[in-house]
DNA sequence: CGGCTGAGTTGACAACTTGAACTCAGCATC
DNA sequence: GATGCTGAGTTCAAGTTGTCAACTCAGCCG
């Protein structure tokens, strides 16, 4: 019997990736996570070509990331904004991760531009400190080294030969 | 003066994007984190096209995130193989919780098809337990929740209007 | 009525992705 | 020493996706 290995196209990331790896979703998910709602608020801070913009926005409404929600501005008519989803906003630490590794391998001379931090509503508790993303396991290790980290197969998983 | 907000442009999330935002490289980092080397490994793990496989393991390359290795296994002729560079091991923190968040919303039927463990190379301090991407403040505070995280402008700011 | 605004749509063109066929260097075999 | 095999690519046509600019459309305002 040869070496078996899990299938890696019957994974998480591979299904994560076809919702949010396309060139703009991230970006988008990113300006909706800092306060963007609307399409020209969209349009505007990112750049991205209008009918782009109208097929992402509607994929990431349909994967269940944004809500599309109406609104009407007086003097105006009704319109739509895209607000996230709890499952949109729990995207946060990839983007966090992603802003992490951005800061400590492309760096730019004059430092981070962004700097995430612990600031509760209620300002009592506030403890203003930089939030960083960290990986730990179920009973409360962190600081955990390449090495001491493994992939096992999980219930769903499948097997494909090993190449 | 008008309000005026963080320039989304310049910041290190788009700069991460341009490096590993592509359609594939994230998921050639994960096969590399699993212990994928060679050309034909990834070839035959993710089914990708082998033209874009080498460009992609170009840049990937040049951007410091894999290392290109010469290898030769008696009988053949000298081949190059590709390995994470510490930047590269960098990017596990994204991946898992790119897994995590697949997993969570968009499970399958069966279950998640692969577990991160904690399972250290010695195994005498094993501990086996599933591992988690958290964010955790300076300060040690963790599970933090949507509303106690800020994004603040840091050394390297730039600012424009608001749209 | 005629112009203004935000939110799109349309369409021409450019760039990227795919898959299949081809190359290429060295080893092994005849 | 010709032939074929293998892993690692390269080339090319066809299809898909992204970009930019121009256009539409609905309602408000004067």
């Amino acid at each position: 019997m040869r070496t078996r290995r899990i299938d890696p196209v019957n994974c998480s990331v591979a299904r994560s990736l076809a919702v949010v790896g396309e060139r703009w979703s991230l970006l988008i998910v990113r300006e909706a996570l800092d306060g963007a709602r609307r399409f020209g608020e969209f349009h505007a801070r990112l750049g991205i070509a209008k009918n782009l913009l109208t097929t992402r926005l509607d994929s990431l409404v349909a994967a269940g990331v944004l809500r599309r929600v109406p609104y009407q501005e007086p003097g105006s008519r009704q319109r739509f904004a895209y607000e996230l989803t709890e499952q949109g906003e729990a995207l946060r630490p990839t983007l966090v991760a992603l802003l992490e590794w951005g800061d400590k391998y492309l760096p730019t001379p004059e430092g981070p531009s962004v700097i995430v931090r612990h600031r509760p509503a209620d300002d009592e508790a506030a403890c203003d400190e930089p939030v960083r993303v960290v990986l730990q396991c179920a009973a409360g290790h962190t600081h955990l080294h390449p090495e001491d980290i493994c992939r096992t197969p999980g219930p769903g998983a499948r097997f494909v030969d090993a190449p």
